[in-house]
DNA sequence: AGCACTCTGACGCGGCGTGACAGTGG
DNA sequence: CCCACTGTCACGCCGCGTCAGAGTGC
């Protein structure tokens, strides 16, 4: 029978020697050795496991259970393990379509984004479930508002950055002196996800809006640029502002003058 | 403006100390410290960027280029950056996907595969290209074969691990003497995945067929299995072989006494 | 003799987790 | 003074890759 030396396994099967003593190590194949040189020497059944493990390993199984469906596993407990990382498999592709859709999402933001500076336009404000997490720059130190947090983080991409300004009554420009940060999402993708749309999460119906973006730089400087950038132009073109002003950070990017920050917002009219 | 501490950083983010001071050592966030103490004082600037993180962390970004997102990208880089995500998302998407039917297809062969023992059923072979790796139990040492087998190499988990006995034409059954190995799987499957389908890769039509399921011990077992499992039989059930018997590897189990290779067999007759 | 091959063993990578041990804040 | 918190440093994890330095086969 025909044996094999290291450097021709690799040719043949593609893997490095590296990789050929790494799995012998691991118990996949016991090459026989020669004792003086320790040279090994691979032969046609020690190639068809290594062929196999080639085999398993393309389905990223880890080197433990490869191990066990080489050398152990009866068809039971093999069918078992496949069955398992079925499932895994299944949600880690729906995991990453999620990430897909939700960068290109956030890719589309960023290429449209400086059209839309300085241009109010008429537009609806899609419905979304909001979680609050901060109040101005503050969090809420609250327990159960952490586990809510936690659990939206870790639906993460998926969750915007929102901010609301809850002052929007009061006529005097001045007076948008406060706002909130937390999460939002549109309620279907919120109830897939197990978020919670109930309270304390809110729910932010459709509304006829005036959208547009703002920028704004430095620390502190969010609310001004949002009075300057955004009420005044409102104000100015008569609009009255009906609700509150809702809208997401779309990203902050670094500019020949530092920071920069993009916010997309949503400013209810009558 | 309020600070937090460490600890109440991992309760309002999620992500531990250990992560957060390695964060702090890749750049993405430089909390300001006490000179006695040494302790962080997180603001929510800070926070931001830790946020900031968390959202560019999961699409996968590696850190490096997390640090460069939040650091360094003007508009554009970010954008291309983020395109350059997409395009790996979908390829991993894409290559999950295909790992995803092919572990269903295997593991729906392993439950099937024991009714099959001893049991000939007229069926279809389906059509296959397929390019032989071994005369016998010996590689090829050809280097365009050699090159051929590194791409089918990589196409896995599609390849099926594939058997072809050539001396069919031989009545007499002891004439089944050679057998070969290599990779087959349908042309269309082979085609999208940029596998070539001229010589020396071979093509085989659909066929009507005996198909059944035999099994082989330890290694040198596998022609004479094929011979009084398979051929025996189908001599005996009066049939007439009229091309080369074709068949896959399924599996090998470990049970009782030691392994148990099944493999699936179509055996062309008129 | 030359030269390609092979051996062992140590260390590196990313993205953290874990643990030891010492110092700090309220 | 307690005791939870925080600090630094070092090492572990997977699945290999990458050396270095010495020995081997043809």
């Amino acid at each position: 029978m025909k044996k094999y030396k290291i450097g021709a396994v690799t040719k043949l099967l593609n893997l490095s020697e590296d990789t050929l003593r790494y799995y012998e190590s691991r118990g996949f194949v016991t090459p026989q050795k020669d004792e003086d040189s320790g040279y090994r020497y691979y032969d046609a059944w020690d190639l068809n496991f290594l062929l196999d493990s080639i085999w398993y390993r393309s389905f990223d199984f880890p080197l433990k259970d490869v191990m066990k469906m080489l050398n152990e596993d009866n068809a039971a407990s093999f069918a078992d393990r496949c069955a398992k990382r079925q499932v895994e498999l299944l949600r880690t592709i729906c995991a990453y379509k999620q990430k897909l859709d939700a960068l290109a999402r956030f890719r589309e933001k960023i290429l449209r984004m400086k059209k839309h500076i300085g241009v109010l336009e008429i537009s609806e404000r899609p419905e979304k479930i909001y979680q609050k997490h901060r109040v101005k720059d503050d969090f809420i130190f609250d327990e159960d508002v952490l586990d809510l947090i936690k659990k939206w983080l870790t639906a993460m991409p998926l969750p915007d950055h929102t901010f609301i300004i809850p002052r929007y009554a009061e006529s005097d420009a001045k007076r948008f002196s406060e706002y909130q940060w937390g999460f939002s999402l549109p309620p279907d993708i919120a109830i897939q996800n197990g978020l919670d749309v109930s309270p304390p999460a809110e729910y932010f119906p459709r509304v006829k809006s005036v959208y547009t973006v703002f920028t704004a730089n430095e620390r502190r400087t969010f609310l001004d640029s949002f009075q300057n950038k955004v009420v005044a132009e409102i104000h100015r073109m008569g609009y009255k502002i009906a609700d509150r002003p809702m809208g997401n950070l779309i990203v902050r990017l670094h500019e020949e003058d530092g920071f920069t920050r993009y916010f997309e917002v949503w400013t209810p009219i009558e």
